[in-house]
DNA sequence: GCTCATTCGCGTACGTGTACGCATGTCGTC
DNA sequence: GACGACATGCGTACACGTACGCGAATGAGC
């Protein structure tokens, strides 16, 4: 019975997507495998590779719709700093409970649906609050470069056990300044040294 | 012929370590392999776990080497405000040219001997420009994140192609964020965020 | 020199992602 | 229907990292 196979359109794209953001969402990313998928839809791992560029390829779509149910800041943006706070943290704690969309954002840029949709806002944001394009272009990424950075620093700590012999208590001092507090205030320094320019943007504003 | 065993002592971690590293150093990371190091030794593959516990453990004595001849800058460190940039600046421009060094820097905490020096050396010039103790390891920590932050970025950038299709140039919208000039202007926004705190200090030091 | 514990090189084997190509199913055109 | 173009499922095969255990080389204590 060589015709041991499954029907036709047994599998597609959104199948696919769909049983390995279920995994994801569990918590279970690490043992998110090509032929463990295939053999939940009940199909060969190869079939996959018909709706599916790479293992790579499903996982930006899966952190895609991830990012996309967490992104979006619950604070009113007519308060910038406080929206921009908000949104930053929102992607740092992604980027630290997902491991997947951690590995998303360290492979390539994120141009994805979602991503864009949160860039598009925050910069819009950026744009009311600062005096020009320029300068809400050099914010935002000077806001995502940090963002991103303490989120990969900060997970990367996680689930880590520091080496045996530990002198001076240094997984401490390095536990030290990854805290979400941390984060919060290394954040205010970034956002301190950006006031200036909106005050600026104030001012400017009332006499024009 | 089942004699055709190497003599005893052929491979040691030292010998392994080096002929990576050569291989990092030349640019071939990405076609670093446990066989085809092996093979260049002249040895078995499984050879080399007697002395190297991984793959990555071996990567991580690498990036260790070569960060020690990279990291230290040459401006003097009475300037706190220069020598911080320039330390920022060198572990960015290490961690972009160096896929190793990205690999290693997220996977864990970097608490190699040079990455120990590194920090050891920032934060005496940090405690020594700001008020105390705990502004310090803030200050480490900001600057730490936002430059591996950066440099995830700007690495994950090259050697990448944008999608076929580019709305809006959306490509060098993101290039107009992540190129060296931004880092720095960004740090300087981080800096900006500290120095009044340094500036305390200052003050404080004519009144004691 | 003998014995025994330790170190070292290696053969085998497993699970991983995926390139390649065959065979089968579906649909558009006559 | 018949036939050709294409889409789809899958079998085979490769390179990868590495767990496990065997046998040989080495060194320690007598």
């Amino acid at each position: 019975m060589p015709g041991s196979r499954v029907p036709w359109g047994t599998v597609s794209r959104e199948r696919v997507i769909q049983v390995a953001t279920k995994r994801v969402r569990a918590g279970r990313y690490e043992e998110l495998t090509i032929r463990g998928l295939a053999s939940e839809l009940g199909v060969s791992p190869m079939s996959l590779y018909r709706h599916v560029r790479s293992k790579d390829d499903l996982i930006d779509e899966v952190v895609d719709r991830l990012l996309a149910r967490c992104w979006r800041p619950r604070t009113a943006s007519d308060d910038w700093l406080a929206w921009v706070a908000e949104a930053a943290d929102r992607l740092r704690r992604f980027l630290v409970s997902q491991p997947a969309a951690l590995h998303v954002y360290l492979r390539h840029p994120v141009v994805s649906r979602a991503a864009i949709a949160r860039m598009d806002a925050m910069m819009e944001v950026l744009r009311r609050a600062l005096p020009d394009e320029d300068s809400a272009r050099r914010a935002y990424g000077a806001i995502h470069s940090y963002t991103v950075g303490f989120g990969v620093l900060q997970a990367s700590r996680a689930g880590w056990a520091p080496p045996e012999t530990d002198p001076d208590g240094l997984a401490q001092q390095l536990a030290a300044y990854t805290t979400p507090r941390q984060f919060g205030e290394g954040l205010r320094y970034l956002l301190d040294g950006l006031s200036p320019q909106a005050l600026f943007k104030a001012a400017e504003a009332r006499v024009p």
